[in-house]
DNA sequence: TGACAATAACTACTCAGGTAGTAGTATGTG
DNA sequence: CACATACTACTACCTGAGTAGTTATTGTCA
């Protein structure tokens, strides 16, 4: 087989909120995800804890014990994941081509003149100073 | 409006090979799919059978019969599909915002001079005419 | 110290993608 | 017409996401 050796952390819908609300914390013990993520899921607190073990196996959270209760946070940033995640799918969609998936955007979605000129912006700023550091808005 | 009633057409690897052969040759039999995916994929007939029984469970593909075989063909485009697809991811991580993907694709993997020419490029082309029906290379 | 409530562990089930063997059926060919 | 065979139909299994109930454990407080 031609097995990769991306590890490929694929986010679940559930995986990646639970992730969002890691990321914004630094950390959150599985009563707090499952505070943070009831008004918009209405989950059972076991989920929760079901999709942790399960993410922890994956190798995008780890945990540490604090008295009786577990501790997680994220082992890998928001940034890897996004990427892990669009790349791929230029991969599977564009063959990994992305100035196609922007070709795509422009071509089938119609982006508006805003959206439009904000990328033209980003390109320009882009390649302007490749070195890149500051980017936060 | 345009809005979202739509079925959300996200195909698996396996389903988008075979859904480009579809597109490829407009219809296929089994037969003809498998052959095609052979090479790649090394898989049995009946993989490839399950698959378009499911796929047309899901509507992404029909089948009519011709003789003792099914000729399938896709019910939707191409485009049709990817769009789903880039839309659902697009979603999922930038909550709809389709600049802030070119954006991240700007920032987080940067992208080649050439690339960042080429969707200047492209960017002034949708600027210019909205109208839009060619885009054929 | 012992009871209780909070918490993790275990188990279970659904659904979809992926993979394939086997059973049934229609068919072209000798 | 008989039959090998090409195809579809049915069934089964695996994996991972998602969802949650049940049970075991343990920290804490009265």
């Amino acid at each position: 087989m031609k097995r990769k050796i991306r590890k490929s952390h694929t986010l679940g819908d559930l995986q990646l909120a639970i992730m969002r609300v890691l990321w914004e914390r630094g950390e959150a013990t599985v009563a707090e995800a499952h505070q943070a993520l009831l008004p918009e899921r209405g989950l059972a607190p076991t989920t929760i804890a079901t999709m942790l073990v399960k993410m922890e196996k994956k190798g995008v959270v780890a945990h540490r014990r604090e008295g009786r209760r577990f501790v997680y946070r994220p082992t890998v940033s928001e940034s890897e994941a996004t990427r892990s995640m669009v790349d791929e799918l230029t991969e599977r969609l564009f063959l990994g081509d992305r100035a196609a998936l922007v070709s795509h955007l422009i071509s089938e979605h119609e982006l508006d003149p805003e959206d439009l000129a904000e990328i033209r912006r980003r390109i320009a700023d882009g390649e302007a100073n490749h070195d890149s550091e500051e980017t936060k808005p």
